[in-house]
DNA sequence: CATCATCATGTAAGCGCTTACAAGTCGTTT
DNA sequence: AAACGACTTGTAAGCGCTTACATGATGATG
């Protein structure tokens, strides 16, 4: 069944089946009328290779995620369908893994397909000044299609960065811990992410204008997971009266260490997570959290994104959202 | 940058950079070397579209799911994305919500993309044993592509089913309760779904069998969410003993109200989940859930994916995966 | 009534690829 | 040396659409 069926049936041209498909307004009512029966009753569907191949538009994104059973990054490829979805378009979506030769691959997979953009989500991507990231691969990405990384700040022609302030908030939060009189403030990461940098920046920070010398054991690059974080303490017994965690369950893995050692929780030890996931309301007390918005990252990244597919006006490259604590049991302020 | 780029300048026709772009061994090494490397220099992709309209497979899959933020979910797209990927295939992801009419339109539109098969997550699609289940529009996207539902049962040509044996589960976990001397059980639910209804219907089973009479008022349909659980119990309060939940945020809001109202668990009240997600570790006690097999429900489906479309041999349409149950704190046995 | 603008419709080229089939090359056999 | 087979390479058709341009129909105008 293709449009030259539909035109046979309906007795007109295949130009014509066409712009009533695209709903040109140069055809009578009455054609139209009669191509769209056709169309309806035979239940036909253009072909989208053929649409594509003549030098439309593709109506499709690829969104490229380290790991969409993190609910974080769920939770933003979610946000970002519904946008998509919203205006037409379909969303090739692949799950890369941490490594940069992975995304590299899935990238280049990614180009191959009928995509007009491309989303990459999750700060493993970071800015030119973070000479310790490979960004190459990404700004030659950005020359066939045009780039939005969500938590990324790479700055090159042809990539849209939006990020949020996790500098100033893990800041702020550490010489609030400090404040309440904690010193021995655990920092557990699980990436080299540009936000992980932000934020370890950000702690270390705090801890320099306290005058606490930082301590290495104290700082620990570890498996964003519950369990792992748990055997982690069990194996390591760092001695630390809070804990900042740049995701939420390594925060978890340390409360249910704290509770299974009898430590109570907020009073001798506080912990602070991140990313306001779904398992910071899972623990009891509740985790005290940060959200950095990812509502508002995600739709300020596809607004721009379609700003930029329909070339009106200036589009800037690089937005920043401002995060919010959600204060709950593991913290006393 | 087209084949005929690639041609001229490695001194060559179309169709020899076409046999060398698809891994035709009718080839000479030398030839191939030759245009390699002009593709290699010239970072040259072929078009997706043309490939594409001559006939070839899509390379692309379209997989629905109602959610994608929820846990179980996420987990099965990663999984399924990683075999496509792993096979050279490209992921159409779209996210429903749970309505069918929402469903529908979402499907008519991946239908319209360039997909060679489909898969449905969730199981709102149910067998035509389930009366009250709308499977229509679902057999007749099924006419144009092959289908495959992961926890659904539509009998029908060219819909490929896999689902786990949740009725027995239910029923013998049920019936564990029981022998442990429980008898006023909740029972939590979030969907009509045909996997809610397996499991209803284990439960309503047990009860039964023990000459226990069902308590309407324990057997709630709520919103698949721990704020919305605890909210729910907050209100309505049931006298319970044992709570078996369709899905662990369910469970997990039914500890955090028993841990507020300071009822001990397992000792007074048992808690059962299903999924077997990351909540479920999260809390203190860790809660008793079911697994599932997600990893090889999904393994099955794509699996039998490539079968279908590789057209060799018989392909099973319907295949149920056992679960097991993961025993932690919120129960005795 | 001839002329012309206006609008609706049709014709045909081309998008970039795959692949059946034709043609060419080379070494082997008779 | 002719004939053949095996392997490599080229030619050209066709996939289903969009769209520039050509054509045709209709009614208004001089």
């Amino acid at each position: 069944m293709n449009i030259y069926d539909i035109a046979e049936k309906s007795g007109v041209s295949i130009a014509t089946v066409s712009r009533v498909l695209n709903g040109s307004d140069k055809v009578s009512e009455k054609t139209k009328e009669k191509v769209m029966k056709v169309i309806a009753e035979e239940d036909y569907t253009p072909n989208i290779f053929a649409r594509g191949l003549s030098g439309e538009s593709t109506r499709a994104v690829g969104v490229l995620v380290p790991d969409i059973s993190d609910n974080y990054m769920a939770r933003a490829v979610a946000l970002i369908e519904r946008r998509l979805h919203d205006k037409d378009y379909n969303m090739l979506l692949s799950c890369s893994g941490f490594r940069a030769e992975e995304k590299e691959e899935h990238i280049r997979m990614l180009l191959e397909e009928r995509i007009d953009a491309m989303i990459l989500i999750g700060s493993t991507y970071a800015g030119s000044d973070t000479k310790s990231h490979n960004t190459g691969y990404i700004e030659k990405a950005a020359q066939k299609k045009p780039l939005f990384l969500i938590n990324g700040d790479v700055d090159a022609e042809n990539i849209f960065c939006t990020f949020s302030n996790d500098y100033a908030v893990s800041l702020d939060l550490t010489k609030k811990l400090i404040e309440n009189g904690r010193n021995r403030i655990l920092f557990l990461t699980d990436s080299e992410s540009y936000s992980a940098k932000k934020k370890k920046a950000g702690y270390e920070q705090a801890l320099e204008e306290a005058g606490i010398a930082p301590n290495p054991s104290l700082m620990c690059h570890i498996r964003n997971n519950i369990e792992e974080t748990v055997s982690y303490l069990e194996e390591n017994h760092p001695d630390f009266d809070a804990c900042f965690a740049t995701d939420d369950a390594m925060a978890v893995g340390v409360l249910k260490y704290a509770m299974k050692h009898g430590v109570s929780v907020p009073k001798d030890l506080s912990i602070i997570g991140y990313n306001n996931s779904e398992l910071a309301l899972a623990t009891t007390p509740e985790l005290t959290s940060v959200d950095n918005k990812l509502e508002k990252i995600c739709d300020d990244t596809v607004i721009r994104l379609f700003s930029v597919l329909s070339g009106n006006g200036f589009v800037p490259r690089r937005t920043s959202v401002a995060c919010t604590v959600v204060q709950r049991g593991t913290t006393n302020h």
